[in-house]
DNA sequence: AGTGCGATTGACT
DNA sequence: GTCAATCGCACTA
């Protein structure tokens, strides 16, 4: 890994060393809102065997603890286990018969919550991605727009359940050297217990968000 | 053991 | 914009 100046004669060409690194726990937000809103522009790594699919975190969701709409609502059970891990691990489960979800764990041990990715901007292995999906030759948006057509495009599911984020792996959140985003509120998508909190967060001006660029700036 | 229902998507009017 | 597909899971009994 370190040391590769004084080998001239070997080229550096672990593709390894120039992965984004990840983020340490501890630098994680404590608070569910606050993660939501600290994984915008943050990157998403997904090795799948030698590729290595990259996508930036445009729109996201929080589900607090005793919020009525979050799975965890009613405690634990073997679906949601991954919710009451340390905050910085995959929650991923099985929707509607068709869809896989990526949630990232928040809060302490123990307690049941997280953040839905429900957006990305594709960066790196689009071509993988349109593979993931079976898509030919798809606009960049269509690859990761939209919670369930992200994990497809990144080729996550149940398997990932569990998986620390904040460690090399098969996935890991990494940091973007960009500007912060201009974040935008909205209520969340698609539930009907709760719905009423402006508990969606999405970067303004992105082309990637899943639905309509309407309601607050925040 | 049976039932109801989704943190969605893709197809269609 | 509307709507059905699809199945694992939690809940009731």
């Amino acid at each position: 890994m370190e040391g590769g100046l004084t080998v001239p004669t070997r080229k550096i060409r672990n593709a390894e060393a120039a992965l984004p690194a990840p983020i340490p726990r501890r630098t994680l937000p404590t608070d569910t809102i606050g993660l939501a809103r600290f994984l915008l522009g943050c990157l998403l790594v997904r090795r799948q065997g030698r590729a290595v699919l990259i996508g930036r975190i445009v729109e996201t969701e929080a589900y607090r603890p005793d919020d009525a709409a979050s799975h965890a609502f009613r405690g634990q059970t073997p679906r949601n286990k991954a919710m009451f891990l340390h905050r910085g691990h995959a929650y991923v489960y099985f929707i509607y018969g068709s869809s896989f979800m990526l949630n990232v764990s928040s809060e302490a041990e123990g307690i049941g919550a997280g953040v839905l990715i429900r957006a990305l901007e594709p960066l790196k292995g689009l071509d993988v991605m349109a593979r993931n999906r079976g898509l030919e030759a798809p606009a960049p948006a269509a690859l990761t727009r939209g919670p369930g057509r992200l994990a497809q495009a990144l080729a996550i599911d149940r398997r990932l359940d569990g998986a620390d984020l904040c460690r090399p792996g098969p996935l890991w959140l990494a940091r973007d050297d960009a500007p912060p985003p201009v974040i935008a509120l909205s209520p969340r998508i698609g539930i009907k217990k709760n719905a009423a909190p402006l508990w969606r967060f999405f970067i303004q001006d992105s082309p990637f968000v899943s639905r309509g660029r309407f309601f607050l700036p925040g």
